[in-house]
DNA sequence: ACTGCTAACCTATCAGTGATAGGATGACGC
DNA sequence: GCGTCATCCTATCACTGATAGGTTAGCAGT
């Protein structure tokens, strides 16, 4: 992890391009140190920036920690409307949305427990934050697929938004234990999401 | 909340009275402000000590925080032996360590925050932390409860431990989303749970 | 009642954190 | 060539968790 500085041949970078840069370099190190284990320092550090210079792009720590959020789940968001539409089974869809959110979460470990892992607001008349807005879009996303599978038949009946806000959780639960405790001994991982996502199916599909 | 420390009255305590003290103290202020939100100054002028005091009974914030966890799960593991073992249907005891815990995580939710959701480890070949035995021992009785359970046809078939931390996952999902995001439009909120805990015994429960 | 001794507690201070103020510099348009 | 402005810097702030080392209250033994 050498920085740049130590050369002191670190380029200057239009705006935009540092941004992006930054926001890489935190990615990496927010998976090996955590993110309250990552200073604002080392991330200036490993970019080959002054940690003030940080400010230029992110008002705050916290804004930066979100715009990575946000740049992650728009990728999730993509990917759920591309199986909404998709070329596929319907009944197989809904195993590929699961599939792709956990797949997601765990890929993304960092950005997912920006958007729904961190201490967030500690009560519930406490402000919308606009800011973790695309884990809502994702979501959102994620209920309207719902809602078409389920007008088609393949889900079963009943008010769509306990549906999706209990599927959401029962799939959360997954990625957020295995992200927050990758220390349990889960035995075969894969084979435990397996599982659990065939109890999942069983439990929303609607067996017609 | 004004400190005794103004007033000059706090009077020496046994060293046990005053971790007990400490405890309450942080505990409270955790559900105003957070666990990140709390400083050691914060939990010390409430208390009536100074900030050093603190370091005589923990060694670290984190190790204060893992007590007040450990103190907290050890009625939730209370709760669920004595729900094991207790003179009701079979049939309906599942339900009842399953509302049991989700009730335990939402009202305990700084306790819960702290055994299940920080920023854990980062890798899975990390040392397994003994300090959140606690929160393992309860779902150590838990699993058992299952398997109980599991013996007397309740359950359905299939890995124990597999069908624990299924189980496991889809309860704390839900718990884990209620108090992270708290701000999010949930709707009403015991319905909510009601809806979900219905599909999760419809979903691990033996339907024979 | 005096005297030690020890646990309880203090003040002062440390390095590291996120954040701000204000000055230096380098590339680009005219 | 020269301004101009975005880019980037050093210096510093208040605050954090944690440590070092001295002070004091209260109890045991005489």
């Amino acid at each position: 992890m050498v920085a740049h500085r130590a050369t002191g041949v670190v380029p200057r970078l239009k705006s935009a391009a540092r941004r992006e840069d930054i926001l890489n370099h935190a990615s990496r190190l927010f998976l090996s140190y955590g993110i309250a284990g990552t200073s604002t320092r080392m991330i200036a550090n490993a970019v080959g920036i002054s940690q003030p210079s940080l400010y230029a792009h992110f008002a705050t720590k916290e804004a930066l920690t979100n715009a990575l959020s946000a740049r992650a789940f728009a990728s999730l968001e993509e990917l759920i409307a591309k199986i909404r539409s998709a070329d596929i089974p319907a009944a197989t869809r809904l195993e590929a949305m699961i599939r792709g959110y956990i797949r997601f979460a765990l890929d993304q470990g960092a950005a997912y427990r920006i958007a729904f892992m961190l201490e967030g607001p500690m009560h519930e008349d406490e402000a919308f934050n606009p800011d973790i807005l695309p884990g809502m879009q994702a979501f959102a996303g994620f209920r309207d697929g719902l809602a078409l599978l389920q007008q088609e038949g393949h889900l079963r009946e009943g008010s769509t938004d306990h549906l999706a806000q209990s599927l959401w959780a029962s799939m959360h639960g997954l990625c957020a234990l295995l992200l927050a405790r990758p220390d349990f001994p889960w035995g075969e991982i894969e084979a435990m999401i397996d599982f659990h996502v065939e109890i999942i199916l069983a439990a929303y599909q609607n067996k017609a």
